[in-house]
DNA sequence: CATACGTTCGTT
DNA sequence: ACGAACGTATGC
C-alpha cells in the first residue's frame, strides 16, 4: 500500500502541477525520456522553435529515430561535442507534470526502469504521426448549373441534416446515387470537399438526466461520493455493499458529480465480460456510451481513445488497469470496482497492483478514488479501520431479495461413485430448482474438462514441454492446453511416455466434465456451460450471458467468470462443487481468497424476488474460513485474518518483495539466487530478511527455469531502496532475468 | 531494442 | 589466416 507520508507529499507535487510548465529555449540542454531500454534519459538540445517539458519529440539515438518525452533539463553530464540535437517535436498534447510525476513515483515504488513506464502511458499507435484525416462532403454555397434528379437526392440528403459532413460513401448511400454523382457536385461547388480528423471527440454525457429511483440507503452513500467529489481534493472511500445493494448507483452518482465539475472520471473494471451489461447501465444513467479501453481494442480505437482522453474529449473511461495510465487532462475521480479482484495486479511485464496505483495516481492529481466491494480486500480493510479511507455501507439489498442462505455439505458423509462430483444432496435441490422453473448455477474453479490425463498402463501424467505445470484437457478445443503458457496439443491416441494405446483416461473435474456430469444427472434440462474459451470473442460470451440471464438456461455451468457481477434474476441456487479448493498450499492469502470467492458466487443466488441458496461441497466443514462463510461473520473473519497478518509480520502490517531470478540454464539461475542470498548486506542494513532461492511456484515456464527469493522487512522500512541497491549487485550475464514484484500477490 | 564491436572457436 | 557465431557494450 501507498504509505500516509507520501500522499501528503504528492499532494505538494499536485499544487505546483498548477504552474506553467518550463520551456527550453532553441539549444538548452533537455534531458529526454524514450521508451528504449536505457534504464534512463538522454540529454538532446532543444530544437529550433525551443520546446516546453512533457513535449512528445523524435530523436536520434544511434543509426536510429525513436520517440520520447521531455522529461526537463538536461543532466549535463556528457560529453557536450556529442550532444544530437532533438529533431521534431511531435503534434500531440504535451505530458502534463502531473502524469510525469505519476510515472516517477509509479517507477520508484514499483522498481521499474523509467522507460518501460512510459510505454505504459503510450500504448497508442501513431504518436508520431500527424492527426489521421479523412475526406468529408458538406453542402456548399454556390447551386449546379444543371439540376438532375440524382443531383437533387444528394442535396434533399444534406439538407435534412443541417451543417453535418458525410464520407463520400455514406453520402452516396444516403442519397441513393453514385459517387460520381457527388463528384460531379464537387466540381460545381455546390458540395464542399474537405479534409477532417479522423479521431472525433465522445458524445457528450449528461449528468442532469434522470438516475434510477435510489434507496435511502444508496442516496445517502451518493450524497457522500458526490461531496466528496466536489471537495477536488484527494481522497479515498471503500464503498462496501453485498451483491445486489446497487454499488453501481451509486457510485455512477460520483461520476456524475465529476462531469458537472467539468472533470473527467475513470472507472477500472477486472474482468471484460463485465463491461457489457454496465455499458447500458451508464448509457441509461449519461444518455450516451464512454470511451472503452481494453485490451481487446483496435488500433483505431486506442489511437482515438488516447487523442480524445488528452484534448478532455472523452469525459468518462470505462476501462481495465492499463487505463490508469492514459493521458488524461483533468481526472476527478477513479473507481475501482470490485477492488478485491486479483486482476488488478499485473503478473507479467510491468508489475503493479492497479488499485495502488489508482491512489497514487489520484493523490498527484486530487482526485477522490472510491474502492468497490463486497469483499473488500484485507489492505483496503485494513486502510479504512485505520481511518486512512472514509468507509461507506450499504446495507440492505436492492428490492425485495435478500442474502442467500448458506449451507455446507459434508463431503465425507456422500459416497459418489467415481468420475461424479455432484452429490445427493445438491442435485436434490436442483431438481427442485428445476420444478419450479427457476434456474441453478454449479460453480467449479478449474477451466477445461480434466486437469490431470494419466496413462493406466505405466501411470505417466501428460506435462507440458516448457513448464513444470500438466497439460488440462480442452474436450470442447479437442486440445491439451497448458495453463501456464498457453500451448497446446492436439489429444494424443498413445500414452506419449510407455507408447500404449487407449490407456489414457482424464482425472479429476473441469468446467466442462461437470457440464457433461449435469446433462446425464438432468436429461430434460438445459445446460449451459460458461468458460471463456468455449467463446470465439468476448462478445459471443457476453450474448451467450445475457441470453442465459433471460432464461436461456435451466442450469449454468460456470468457472470464476460467473463470480464476477452478472446479474441473472431466475437464479435462486448455487451449489458450489469444490470449496476447499483455494485453501490448500500455504498461499497467505488463501484464506482471504475462498471467502471472497464463495461470498460472490454465493451472492448470484436469489437476486430478484425469490430467495436464494447456496451449498458448499467441503471436506472439511470445520475449516475456520469455511465457518466463517456459512456463518456470514465478514467483520469477525477480517479482524481475525488481521490479527494473524498482523502476529506474522506480512502484509497489511509487514512489506514483502519477490524476486524471481530466471534463465533457460538451471544452474545459472540457482547460482544467481544464491548469490543474492548470501550478498544480503543492502537488506540487513535496513532490518529486512531475506528467505530462498526457492523453486518459484512453477519452476520453469516457456522453458526458462526460475527461482524465486522473498524479502520480509518491516512496514516502515525503505524497502525499495535496499532492494535495488541489493539486486543492483548481480550482473546480469547471459539470457538471466530478474523480476522484482513489490508487495507480491503470492507468495509460498 | 537495434546495432557495433570484440572475443572465441572452427575451418581452410 | 580468416570469418562465422556468440557475447557484451552502447546509444546523448
Amino acid at each position: 500500500m501507498i504509505c500516509h507520508a507520501e500522499t501528503r507529499k504528492s499532494l505538494k507535487a499536485g499544487a505546483c502541477a498548477l504552474s506553467e510548465p518550463q520551456f527550453f529555449d532553441t539549444g538548452a540542454l533537455v534531458a529526454v525520456l524514450s521508451t528504449q531500454p536505457l534504464g534512463r534519459a538522454l540529454d538532446y538540445r532543444a530544437p529550433e522553435g525551443g520546446c516546453f517539458a512533457g513535449a512528445f519529440v523524435e530523436v536520434p539515438l544511434g543509426p536510429r529515430k525513436v520517440i520520447g518525452v521531455v522529461w526537463g533539463a538536461g543532466q549535463g553530464d556528457y560529453d557536450i561535442s556529442k550532444i544530437r540535437p532533438v529533431i521534431r517535436v511531435l503534434d500531440a498534447a504535451p505530458m502534463r507534470d502531473e502524469m510525469r510525476s505519476f510515472l516517477q513515483r509509479a517507477s520508484d515504488y514499483t522498481l521499474t526502469p523509467m522507460p518501460a513506464m512510459l510505454r505504459l502511458a503510450t500504448r497508442a499507435p501513431g504518436l508520431g504521426d500527424p492527426p489521421s484525416m479523412r475526406r468529408v462532403y458538406r453542402r456548399g454555397d454556390a447551386e449546379p448549373d444543371k439540376m438532375t434528379a440524382a443531383r437533387r437526392k444528394v442535396l434533399a440528403a444534406l439538407a435534412d441534416y443541417g451543417d453535418l459532413s458525410f464520407t463520400l460513401k455514406e453520402l452516396a448511400e444516403m442519397a441513393g446515387v453514385g459517387a460520381s454523382v457527388v463528384k460531379g457536385l464537387v466540381a460545381h461547388g455546390a458540395v464542399l470537399e474537405e479534409d477532417s480528423p479522423r479521431d472525433q471527440p465522445f458524445a457528450r454525457l449528461d449528468p442532469a438526466l434522470p438516475g434510477k429511483e435510489l434507496t435511502e440507503d444508496q442516496a445517502t452513500g451518493a450524497a457522500a461520493l458526490a461531496e466528496a467529489v466536489r471537495s477536488e481534493s484527494y481522497g479515498t472511500t471503500l464503498l462496501r455493499g453485498v451483491t445486489g445493494s446497487g454499488k453501481t448507483e451509486v457510485y455512477l452518482e460520483a461520476v456524475a458529480a465529476a462531469l458537472r465539475s467539468g472533470r473527467q472520471a475513470l472507472v477500472l473494471l477486472p474482468e471484460i465480460a463485465l463491461t457489457a451489461e454496465f455499458l447500458t447501465r451508464v448509457e441509461e444513467r449519461f444518455g450516451a456510451r464512454p470511451a472503452e479501453w481494453h485490451s481487446g481494442a483496435t488500433m483505431t480505437e486506442r489511437r482515438r481513445i488516447w487523442r480524445m482522453v488528452g484534448e478532455g474529449q472523452a469525459q468518462l473511461v470505462i476501462g481495465a488497469r492499463s487505463a490508469l495510465f492514459l493521458p488524461y487532462q483533468n481526472l476527478g475521480l477513479i473507481v475501482v470496482d470490485e477492488e478485491h479482484d486479483t486482476s488488478y495486479k499485473q503478473e507479467e511485464g510491468v508489475l503493479y497492483n492497479a488499485r495502488d496505483m489508482a491512489v497514487l495516481r489520484a493523490s498527484i492529481c486530487g482526485a477522490h478514488v472510491v474502492l468497490a466491494s463486497a469483499t473488500p480486500s484485507l489492505e483496503s480493510w485494513v486502510n479504512a479501520e485505520a481511518g486512512k479511507y472514509r468507509r461507506l455501507e450499504l446495507k440492505s439489498r436492492y428490492g425485495p431479495a435478500v442474502l442467500p442462505q448458506m449451507r455446507a455439505i459434508d463431503m465425507r458423509a456422500e459416497s459418489l461413485p467415481a468420475n461424479r462430483w455432484v452429490s445427493d444432496a445438491l442435485r436434490r435441490e436442483v431438481a427442485a430448482r428445476l420444478e419450479r422453473d427457476e434456474q441453478a448455477m454449479l460453480f467449479i474453479n478449474r477451466r477445461g474438462y480434466a486437469p490431470v490425463t494419466l496413462c493406466r498402463a505405466c501411470g505417466h501424467q501428460i506435462g507440458c514441454d516448457h513448464c513444470d505445470a500438466r497439460l488440462v484437457e480442452h474436450r470442447f478445443l479437442k486440445r491439451l492446453v497448458c495453463h501456464q503458457c498457453g500451448e497446446t496439443k492436439p489429444m494424443p491416441d498413445i500414452c506419449p511416455s510407455c507408447e500404449v494405446g487407449g490407456r489414457l483416461a482424464p482425472v479429476g473435474p473441469g468446467v466442462e466434465r461437470l457440464g457433461e456430469e449435469a446433462a446425464e444427472l438432468f436429461p430434460d434440462a438445459r445446460v449451459a456451460t460458461l468458460s471463456s474459451d468455449m467463446y470465439g470473442s468476448a462478445r459471443a460470451l457476453k450474448e451467450e450471458i445475457s441470453g442465459i440471464a433471460q432464461g436461456a438456461a435451466d442450469i449454468i455451468i460456470g468457472t470464476q467468470l460467473v463470480a464476477k457481477g452478472h446479474n441473472f434474476p431466475k437464479l435462486t441456487l448455487v451449489g458450489v462443487i469444490d470449496a476447499d479448493l483455494g485453501l490448500q498450499g500455504s498461499d497467505l492469502r488463501a484464506a482471504e481468497r475462498t471467502f471472497q470467492l464463495m461470498r460472490q458466487v454465493a451472492g448470484r443466488a436469489g437476486r430478484a424476488e425469490a430467495p436464494g441458496t447456496a451449498l458448499l461441497q467441503t471436506y472439511q466443514p470445520e475449516h475456520p474460513v469455511i465457518r466463517a462463510i456459512l456463518a456470514g461473520q465478514e467483520e469477525a473473519f477480517w479482524a481475525a485474518e488481521a490479527r494473524e497478518r498482523e502476529a506474522a509480520g506480512v502484509p497489511p502490517y509487514g512489506r514483502m518483495a519477490g524476486i524471481i531470478l530466471s534463465a533457460p540454464d538451471v544452474a545459472q539461475v540457482f547460482d544467481a539466487g544464491n548469490q543474492l542470498a548470501r550478498e544480503d548486506q543492502p537488506l540487513r542494513a535496513i532490518g529486512a530478511q531475506v528467505f530462498g532461492p526457492a523453486p518459484a511456484p512453477i519452476a520453469r515456464v516457456r522453458g526458462r527455469h526460475r527461482v524465486r527469493l522473498l524479502v520480509k522487512a518491516e512496514k516502515s522500512a525503505p524497502l525499495q531502496a535496499a532492494v535495488a541497491k541489493w539486486v543492483g549487485q548481480i550482473r546480469l550475464k547471459g539470457d538471466l532475468r530478474i523480476a522484482v514484484d513489490i508487495d507480491p500477490q503470492s507468495f509460498y
